[in-house]
DNA sequence: ATTGTCCACCTAACGCCATTAGGAAAACAA
DNA sequence: TTGTTTTCCTAATGGCGTTAGGTGGACAAT
């Protein structure tokens, strides 16, 4: 019956994390205090350490949490295109900036560095990191196809694609930080993409 | 003899200005603490309102100073070129991104929003408008010189113009925040601006 | 030279924060 | 029933931004 208590402690910590995202969109990813998320799940500060034993490890859970979720995000977008690569690319973009735009708190926390002395552990940034391998892999798929140039996958080719899309998320995050807009800069995704496509074109 | 105060005063705030910018390249944008500042200039905590309201309106006088050195480092590098309106927009972009990797701190401030509850006032944002305007200038000229498309003088191609640049001193900045580094990301400027001149090119 | 005004600093204090120490009660295992 | 572990608590420390109120010196006017 030691499931029981995990169940519970499982519980308690997503009450926590929600709780923390909330007021990230209330008070700025940098903002947030463990003192309003305790007030907020009904606890006194101090007890929070029995699920986080730092500020910083709160933000390194939600980081992971977050990182994986833009991960699956982007694999199901580009999934969809089994046997055509480029489309598999402008919808991976696509997936990405959405859901940075509908995401916006925990999406500062991955594409920038808003929190001083807060850098995720390796743990938390694996998804990322598998994210970016998929990248690739759409790519040099592309090019054995001859539906790239070669030069698509080259070191330079996927630090650029990976540039322009972060280039409209941090656009998107700095001029419509609420994310509840309009999404007037999330839209710039696929002419974005398409740069660096035809640049690449065969 | 109100010219010998008025001189003194602004030395002041010149002396705090730059320890916060030291003080934020140490502890973080959002880190930096008035209590430090006034530490390295050899005040009491308190004594710092004398020359700002608030520590929100310490940022605000950083962007300014900020916004204005940027929109004058694009303004000479674009007026290097004064009839080639392609190469002011190139040397220009380029300007943008190696400022932004030489001053990481103050860079962050305008390129995204890392302090929560700071928004930098009209007065303090009008060099960054001022510096869209002269892009705006380039592009138009070099539409008009059938240099470029003339799709390229729109609202979403000028976006996008800003998006790229965006893109690789967010990279930048995100991946190297110290900033002395030896600029791996700020040297993807010039391929990302021929990704965009490539699009719009006649 | 004296007076009055203003400026630039100070100390003291308030309420907030993250974090630590240590204790109490409840949940579970034996 | 006893003992252990988990989960919460109160109390306290040192830091923060900011306000209130006081003091001395620099300046202007007499």
């Amino acid at each position: 019956m030691q499931d029981r208590r995990k169940v519970r402690r499982d519980a308690v910590i997503g009450e926590i994390l929600g709780a923390a995202v909330e007021l990230m969109a209330r008070d700025g990813v940098a903002g947030m205090s463990l003192s309003a998320v305790a007030r907020r799940v009904g606890m006194r500060p101090p007890s929070l350490y029995e699920y986080f034993p730092s500020k910083n490890a709160l933000y390194d859970a939600l980081f992971e949490r977050a990182a994986a979720g833009l991960r699956d995000a982007v694999a199901v977008a580009g999934g969809q295109h089994p046997d055509h690569p480029i489309e598999a690319l402008r919808a991976g973009a696509r997936a990405f900036v959405a859901w940075s735009a509908g995401n916006p708190v925990v999406a500062q926390l991955i594409s920038w560095r808003p929190v001083p002395g807060f850098e995720p552990s390796p743990q938390a940034f694996r998804p990322s990191q598998e994210m970016v391998a998929l990248l690739r892999d759409h790519i040099v798929l592309a090019v054995s196809r001859k539906e790239l140039r070669a030069s698509a996958a080259t070191e330079e080719a996927v630090l650029l694609f990976t540039t322009v899309v972060a280039g409209v998320v941090s656009q998107q995050l700095a001029n419509e930080p609420a994310g509840g807009g309009s999404g007037r800069y999330a839209r710039l995704a696929g002419p974005a993409v398409s740069l660096w496509l035809e640049h690449y074109a065969p």
